[in-house]
Order: structure tokens, then sequence, then C-alpha cells
DNA sequence: CTCCGGATTCGT
DNA sequence: CGAATCCGGAGT
């Protein structure tokens, strides 16, 4: 059963609220939003990366549903792409890459912080989108710039690692906002990928407050 | 088994 | 700029 849904959102109780319309249906937790499809992610992953900009990221956890809307994302392209994990071939760490398009790639960095990633492309071709920041929609306390800070504030850790993005828990979901320009920087913290580390893989809604990096 | 370093963040 | 802190991947 679907409804339309007006969600009043306010960060503060100083500020206004802000309304949002969103496509919901039930599910086990409640009301949800929309998942999009598996067909979104089994695109060229700079084509997926760039039209994930601008959608909601929604997670239905034990402290209730987040909300957050993506404003910053990497491409990560394959085997090729030397910046990528998959560029290590098939191993225990990164084998969600290789497998089917739609599902969460999450794991652990420095020994403290979550990185969470869309799997992209057909199955076995290893490539992936990483989330980098989000503006803060629905349940969010904390920073959201920054790998590690989005996926604290989301509420997501590796024993997200594999879940499937086209169902009721963990999902992306269109949103009807302003349209905004798309801007191209070099990917960060991958210096030792050579010239991949020069390409253009980093891509950001220009001007928005949330970016984790300018 | 040991060793090295990382798609980061925070505090100095 | 260095510490935190753990695990994956590579080498012995």
């Amino acid at each position: 059963m679907k409804y339309l849904s007006a969600l009043g959102i306010r960060n503060k109780s100083s500020e206004p609220y802000r309304w949002v319309v969103v496509e919901m249906n039930m599910n086990k937790s409640g009301f949800s939003a929309k998942p999009i499809s598996r067909d979104f992610y089994a695109r060229d992953t700079e084509t997926v990366a760039m039209a994930l900009l601008g959608k909601n990221l929604v997670h239905h956890c034990s402290e209730g549903m987040r909300i957050g809307r993506i404003v910053e994302v990497e491409a990560y392209l394959g085997p090729h792409d030397k910046a990528s994990h998959s560029a290590k071939g098939v191993t225990r760490r990164n084998r969600v890459m290789f497998g089917p398009p739609g599902y969460g790639y999450v794991y652990l960095i420095y020994g403290i912080h979550h990185c969470m990633n869309v799997v992209t492309e057909a199955k076995g071709h290893g490539a992936a989108v990483l989330l980098r920041a989000l503006a803060p929609v629905v349940g969010i306390e904390g920073r959201t710039s920054g790998p590690g800070l989005l996926c604290k504030a989301m509420g997501i850790d590796r024993s997200l690692n594999g879940i499937d993005l086209c169902g009721d828990t963990l999902y992306v979901t269109e949103e009807n906002g302003e349209t905004f320009s798309v801007a191209r920087r070099p990917r960060i913290g991958v210096d030792y990928a050579g010239k991949w580390a020069k390409q253009h893989l980093r891509f950001y809604i220009q001007d928005s407050p949330h970016i984790s990096r300018p």
C-alpha cells in the first residue's frame, strides 16, 4: 500500500520546519520510502555516481528511521582502477564489490571508521561508488561530511556489508529537490594510485554546505 | 606467522 | 602533523 506523506523537518528547535513530500509504503518498520531499482545500479559507475547525488539514503535501524541527502560521492571503476580495492582481485574483504549490483560494500578503515559503498555495473565487474557526505534530512545527529562520519550518523557498520539495497532496511530513494550543478575533483586519500589519483572521479553538489572538502 | 599501511578523523 | 586502532593483504 502506497502513501504520499509530507514530513516536517528541522534539525534544531530554533529552525523553522521545511516540508518534504515522499512516496511511502508500509514495511516491517512501519513507513518507508520506495527503494530505487537494481537497474539503476547496473550501469556505468560514473553515471551511477552522478545519479546518486541529490537522492536520499534511508536506514531503518534500531534507533528508528534515518535519512540523509547524498551530496558527495566517489567512483571506483574496477580492477584496472589502481585506487579501487578491487585492483587486488577478489579477496575476502572486497568480494561484495564483485557481486551483483545494488548491494552495500561496507568496510572498516584505519581501525576506527566505516566506509559505505554501493556496488555498480554487472556481476563480476568489481566497481562501486563510495558515499562521502550527506545533508541531514531525518533522524540525523552529528556530522555527516566525510565517509566515516556519514556511516556513524546513519548507524552503518560492517554488520551491513553485503546488504541488498533493494530491500527494506538500507536503500536509496528518489528525491524531488531543486536542480543543482555537479562538480568534479580528484578523489581524496588515494595518492598512492599514480595516474588514477589524478582522475576526476569525485562528484559533489556544487555549493552544498555539507561537502567534506572543497 | 609477522609486518605494513590504509577510500579517516581528531586533537595538538 | 601525529595518534588512534584493527584488519586485510603480502611476504617469510
